[in-house]
DNA sequence: GTTGGTGCAAATGATTTGCAAAAGG
DNA sequence: CCTTTTGCAAATCATTTGCACCAAC
């Protein structure tokens, strides 16, 4: 697979050093092709080898996260999610409600991007993005309230 | 002070019990007026109340998040930062170089919002955003790199 | 050989929870 | 009174760290 090939590649560019513990933790989140926990990675690289630890799987994810190979996002399970970086950046609307994620591109983003570096001069990282709220089908069924318990 | 009473109506309206102890946690937060981690709360609470407990503070803080009159902001730091749910929504632009960390207004994000309501039904919760990227200073002092250690 | 990387075990630190006692309405 | 809330102590749980050993380069 070129995909290894291509890892191994950047890696030994950037000063880093090729491990098989690395590329296969690249390999789980890049064939995942989700989000995943630094558990759920390690669950999966534990299938090649066992031995792997976790503070392994964080350490590399701090690598290549440093790489902007991976992000990682905060997405309210708890835990931190992280998933390869992908070409198209792209971002999710998680319902308060039902905890549904829908996935939107970056279009959405843009004009705000834009503003924020204008009158600002800030440059937004905005990659991978969590917003919030309340998706279609629970406003619906909701009643518009207002109080809870 | 009306501040006071004020609680003390919503929290008595809403079917929840006025203790001293919550009291001073919405004071705490509405006169520091800035966020403040469940730790820092507890601190200032402990001027008048040197025994209310931290637990007390998260369990109060859940409390009050759901009555939507505190917002809850992960920034980055470790810890969730709380903050008196403000009249006018705000955000904030958070320098992932030097730390430093700007305010802006809602009117960047209501673009956003509209987009995401027409398009997909969704209702943001674009109450407290922290976006994170890098300031104006931070960018002028750095070349124009690509990778780092 | 050096230096960086790994596994292991233990620490950290924010947040949560069980429970009996205390207080609000 | 009856139920919610509290303080305390202990448990969780993701993430980090110290360290001796091992493997890339």
């Amino acid at each position: 697979m070129s995909c290894d090939a291509e890892i191994a590649e950047i890696l030994r560019r950037s000063g880093h050093r090729l491990t098989p513990q690395r590329l296969s933790i690249v390999r789980a989140l890049r064939h995942g092709g989700r989000h995943m926990s630094a558990a759920e990675i390690a669950e999966e690289v534990h299938r090649e080898h066992p031995f792997v630890d976790l503070s392994t799987v964080y350490r590399t994810l701090d690598v290549l996260k440093r790489m902007r190979l991976v992000t990682s996002t905060d997405m309210g399970s708890g835990d931190v999610l992280f998933e390869w970086a992908p070409e198209a950046p792209h971002h999710h609307l998680i319902c308060s409600s039902c905890g549904n994620v829908a996935e939107i591109g970056h279009a959405y983003f843009e004009e705000l991007e834009r503003r924020l570096l204008a009158d600002f001069g800030f440059e937004a990282d905005v990659h991978h993005f969590a917003v919030f709220g309340v998706c279609r089908e629970c406003r619906m069924s909701e009643p518009g309230d207002a109080n809870e318990a």
